[in-house]
Formats: structure tokens, sequence, C-alpha cells
DNA sequence: CCGGGTCATGTTCGCGTTAACAATGTGCGC
DNA sequence: GCGCACATTGTTAACGCGAACATGACCCGG
């Protein structure tokens, strides 16, 4: 006995919304015509695209997305994958993949990555083919997944940021030369050497910014001390200084990413040395926060944005027929010079060229 | 010519993914059959459901989730709505979200928000329902999103995280509690008042979080100082600091939550000031980076995880048939008491009870 | 030995859309 | 004045799946 009088306008979820056989009755014209009119073909009179247009305002007709990728096998979603993101970079990366993805009239689903085993990257590229979508981004600087993407099928296109798979096309900043403009900046200011704290060798990240270290201080001959090691959060920053401090003295520290830089500030700070009076220190990301740490950072500031961007179009470029490239698309970091670094101690007026 | 030879199992893309019925003809039974193997429909004689089991893994077999959400009506896919997610909270929440939805075997899409204004969530939750979405969840600290959460259609399920919108279901922490035990263990350890620098007025936590400390302050009759007020930003929160200073002298201060405290640990510093010698800090969130602060930061901590996974909870629920509640789920938040914090200057040895 | 009930499986239809193809109308050249 | 090209619109058939209904085999009691 449901009333059939219900306005058509009604949208509160008790009536069935309007499909397209609805238009195309208040229209007065067939679903194919409709169509048509959605999908922007040419040889629609003007008149009637007026009354289709009319009617869909009129039903607040909404084209059913399910029906739409069946028909045609194909989705307008995007899958990312990407680490638990709760580190600066990946977050930023996500959030202007998905802006940019909106604007292409993309929808983005996202699947997280439970590990780091390749098992876990097959399993999150099957979780969104399973959806059907159209293009993957794959946000994971970790060097096991990224061997991972090699193996997937080359039906789907697929992006990797943040990373350097060679098989896939790839958006990312030139990891070793913002190691290098960090460190030479560090020697720039006096420093006989730079010690460095490196992130985990399994992600992308770490190894190509200690190159950077390593061939700076090696181009002009000077000692390599050893590397501490990391895995990204201030806990293990500081717990690596507190070692290098143990070990021998410094005057100059360059640490992989900001977070553990400011783990070894307080390292510094407890241990009664003055940043940077005693010991410079240069972070990498160039995070929000990094410009008030206490002394304000000195740093290597990647834009994530802009990686993120140019991944989607990395994406949709292969998406709109090219075949799967090993493109590689670079950005340059820069330095931000902060009040973390100075001459080392006892450099009274040393003048540089 | 193509050849007809190719293997069944063939997943490259070369050759079209296997459908239902490919599997029925392998197994010997029709696709109907298949379907309830799948569905877990009971009366499969056990044999039959090992021979579709078998053909399924031979072929790869992967229901087409556009299909099953034509047939059915409903999605496997859930809608997240976030702010530009790089605050810790809000990244957190997402995170938790998404690893529990996957879980329930739900995929998750995300909506950014672009503005703060009630037209672009609807524009959000319009994006989200074209996808027909099995329900929503609004990661939304922010009041006029809040707002515009009451007018969303009555049909889609709907869960706020993170705020209090009276007409849809919430999990929150407990935000005016955490105000309350950061301004009580200041004034415990002997201040005599408590500066506090507030969030945008626009949030919800804002507003909540100064009414904690208000009324712990005046509970025991105690003078309240005009709030200033930041963005959440670390640079407000150092903006904010110098605006105090240089209006007059206190001995703690309770910041709305960890990036702000950072900016006012750095502006006490470079005023010559001592934390917690001169002046106290306690903040509020509980980032991780917030035990490495210059000194680790004095703060309030909320399980962002616990909250995602709430969150869930009350959507499922929800989309099991419940009608729409008011139900509101809150946490209780935690002190962290570190370094940042102490009796004030020249109180020495004040004998509680 | 036969009818009714139950279990296991198959047949058929429809979800809302796009696309190939068919059908209509309209104008223009010869 | 007739036919042909083109512009516009309609008809119909998929897409892959789930569910209502139909079918057939089998069991058990009378």
């Amino acid at each position: 006995m449901a009333d059939p009088g219900t306005l058509p306008s009604d949208l509160d979820g008790s009536t069935r919304a309007a499909v397209m056989a609805d238009v195309a009755r208040l229209a007065g014209v067939s679903h194919t015509t409709v169509s048509r009119v959605i999908n922007g073909h040419p040889s629609v009179r003007e008149s009637t695209r007026h009354r289709v247009r009319q009617a869909m305002t009129a039903l607040a007709y909404r084209p059913n997305s399910a029906a739409r990728t069946l028909v045609t096998g194909r989705s307008r979603v995007l899958g990312v994958i990407c680490m638990d993101p709760t580190y600066y970079g990946p977050v930023s990366v996500l959030s202007a993949v998905e802006r940019s993805a909106r604007q292409s009239g993309y929808a983005v689903s996202i699947a997280n990555l439970p590990g780091l085993d390749r098992r876990s990257l097959t399993d999150a590229v099957d979780f969104l083919a399973a959806q059907a979508v159209v293009g993957i981004i794959a946000i994971t600087p970790h060097a096991a997944t990224m061997a991972a993407l090699a193996h997937v099928p080359a039906g789907i296109p697929i992006v990797a940021v943040e990373g350097c798979s060679g098989a896939v096309p790839t958006a990312a900043v030139d990891q070793y030369l913002g190691a290098r403009l960090a460190t030479e900046h560090l020697l720039g200011l006096g420093h006989r050497t730079v010690v460095h704290i490196a992130g985990p060798a399994d992600w992308y990240e770490a190894p190509e910014r200690e190159r950077g270290w390593r061939d700076a201080l090696t181009d002009i001959a000077r000692p390599t001390p050893s590397v501490e090691r990391g895995d990204w959060t201030a806990a293990s920053g500081y717990a690596a200084t507190r070692r290098i401090l143990a070990r021998d003295r410094l005057t100059a520290l360059f640490v992989a990413n900001d977070q553990m830089a400011l783990g070894a500030l307080l390292a510094l700070h407890q241990a009664g040395l003055d940043v940077p009076g005693d010991v410079s220190v240069v972070g990498f990301d160039d995070a929000p926060e990094a410009a008030y740490y206490t002394p304000p950072l000195t740093t290597v500031r990647q834009d994530f944005a802009e990686v993120g961007r140019t991944g989607m179009d990395l994406l949709l470029e292969q998406i709109e027929g090219a075949a799967r490239s090993t493109r590689r698309v670079i950005t340059i970091p820069g330095l931000v010079v902060r009040a973390s670094t100075a001459r080392p101690p006892n450099d009274q007026g040393r003048h540089t060229a």
C-alpha cells in the first residue's frame, strides 16, 4: 500500500532514488538519450539536451556508478596503497593525491599495508583490484614493497611515489641531492666532518641519503664516521645520539629526518651541549614543526604536495592509454637554513672563498 | 585469430579475468551454486562446495564487486570524510578506521573537505553517495561541518568521530575531562593559576578544553587569565606565547595541543625562561614527538585508535539495521606527566594533603 | 507402493547502465 | 521528385551477479 503519489523529489531515503528510466520518462525521451546527455555525446539536439538536464535536476538524479562500472569495465576509482600513514611525508602525499584525483573526477580508495612483506603488498593490490580500480598509486618508500611492485599484473596502471622501482613509473624527490645539500652546508660552515644518523636500511630514502652524505665527505677527502641507524622516530634519534656521544666528540650532525633530529636535539641538550654553539644539526623533510624546535631546525625541504600531484599525472597518463613506462620524475629538494647550524666552536672568523 | 588455448590461469591482463560462469563450467555446476558457495549458503553438498572452491582457486576467481553492488543495492565500501589530514589526531583516526573497516570486509573511500563550510560537507556526502557507500564516517572536529551533518539524508548511515553533533552517533574523547586533568595537575603542583592558549573557536575541541580549564580554576576560586587563541599550529602557539609574555608573568601554561605547546616552549626558551623551572607547560594529544620535546612534554593522552575503532563499531551497528541513534561513546583521556611541569618557583616544600 | 516433505541444484529474471545497431526524419543535389 | 547522406533518436543486448522460483532426487510413514 505504498503511496504512489510521493513527490519524486523526495530524497530522504524513503523512496527509491531516481534512475535513468525515470529521467527519460519525465523528459519524454529514451534512456539512451539520457545516457548520451550525461556522457556528452555530440549528436543530441540542444533543446532535447536541455529538457533532459531539467529532468535530471528535478529528480535529483545521480548516475549509478556500480551499473556504470559493470558495463564499461572501468570504475572512476583510484587506489592508493600506503604504509601506516603516521609520518609526515606519506600523509602529505596522500592528501595531495586525493586532492588532484578528485579534481580529475576520480574517487580514491585506500589500502593500508599491514606489513612490509611482499605478501601484504599483493594482498593490497588484490583488494583494490577487486574494486575494479582503474589505477593504483603506491606510496611505498620501502624497498621490499617496491620490489613487489614489479610483480603486479601489467593490466593495471600503477605508479610509485616516494621510492624507486625500476619497473614502474615513479615520482620522487632527489634524496641524494638533498643529503649532499645538507652535508655541504655543514662543511661550508667549517666543520671538519659530519656525523650521520641514518634511517632504516630497508627503506628507499635511507641509503640514498646516506650515499649523498658519504659522497659529500669523500669528494673532499674528509673522514666518514661510522653511521648510527634509527627507525625514523624521535625515540630512535634520541637513542642514536646518545650512542654517538658515548663514542666520540662531534661538531656537526646530519640526521635523516626531522623527527629523529628532534630526539637528537633533546639528547644533545641533556648532555649539556649547545646547539648550534657546540654542535650543528641538520634534519630532513621540513615538517611544519621543525621551524619551532629548540632551536629551529635547519633542514632539507621536500615538496610532498608536488610529488603527489606528479604521481597523479603519471598515473593519468598511463590510464589514458600509454603503456607502462619506467619514467621517473624527480623533484628537487631545497635547504632551509634556520638556527640549528653555525660555525664549529673555536673557529674564529674562518674566511671562505 | 586469438589463441583459444590460453591457460585460464593467465593473469597478466592479456585475457579476460574469470567470472562466475567460468568457475561454474569448470566445476560442472551452475553459476548459482558458485554464488551459493561464495555467500556461504548452507544447502550445498560438501563435495560440491569443495569442487567449486578448487575451481575458484584454479581460475584465480575474484567476485566482481560492481555486479554485486548492482544486484544487491549495497556496496562493501565505507566513506570517510576528513579535513585536510595533516594533524596527528585525524590521521591516526583515519588509519584506525581503515584498519577496522578492512577487518570487517569493507573498503574505504576517502573524501577530503576542501573547506569548512556546509557546502563542502554536503558535496563530500554527495560524492561518496554517488559511489554507493554503505555508510559514512565523518572525522570533522569542526563545528560548522558538524552542524551540516544533521542535514544529510537519513537514508545513509553516518557517524561522527571527534566532535559532537546532537544529530548523529558520535565517538569522541572527553575533552572537558582532559582539560580538567591538565589544569588540576598544575594547580596540584602549587601554581596559583594557569594561563590557557586555546584552539580556534570554531572547532569542537577548543571550547570544550577551554571550559574544562575554566571550571577547574573557578571551582577553587582562582582567577582566570584571559585566553589567547591559536590555530593548532606551532607557529600560532609561538605567537600566542609571545603575546602572553608581553602581557604579564606566569608560572603555568596549559596549551590546547602539542604542536602549539612546541611553539610555546620555543618562545619561553627565547625569553630566557626555563621550563619547568620558571614556567610549567602542559599540552594536549600526546603526539609521538611530545616525549622528545625540550623538555619532554607533560600532556593529555587521547587514544585515537580506540576512537576510530569505536566509530566503526557505531557505524556497523547502524548499517546492520539499527535506526540512526544519537548514541555518544566517549573515551577517557589520561594525563602523561613528563619533564615540562614542576612546582612553581619559590615554592620550597609546600606540603599538600 | 505411493504422496508429501526436504535437500541439492538449475533456470530465469532483473539490477542500471553503455553501446552496437536500427529506425526515423530532414535537407539537398541531380 | 527521388534517393542518399546525415543528424537525431530509439531498440535491444550485454555486463556479472543474486534471488525467486522450478525441478528433481531421495526419504519416510501410512
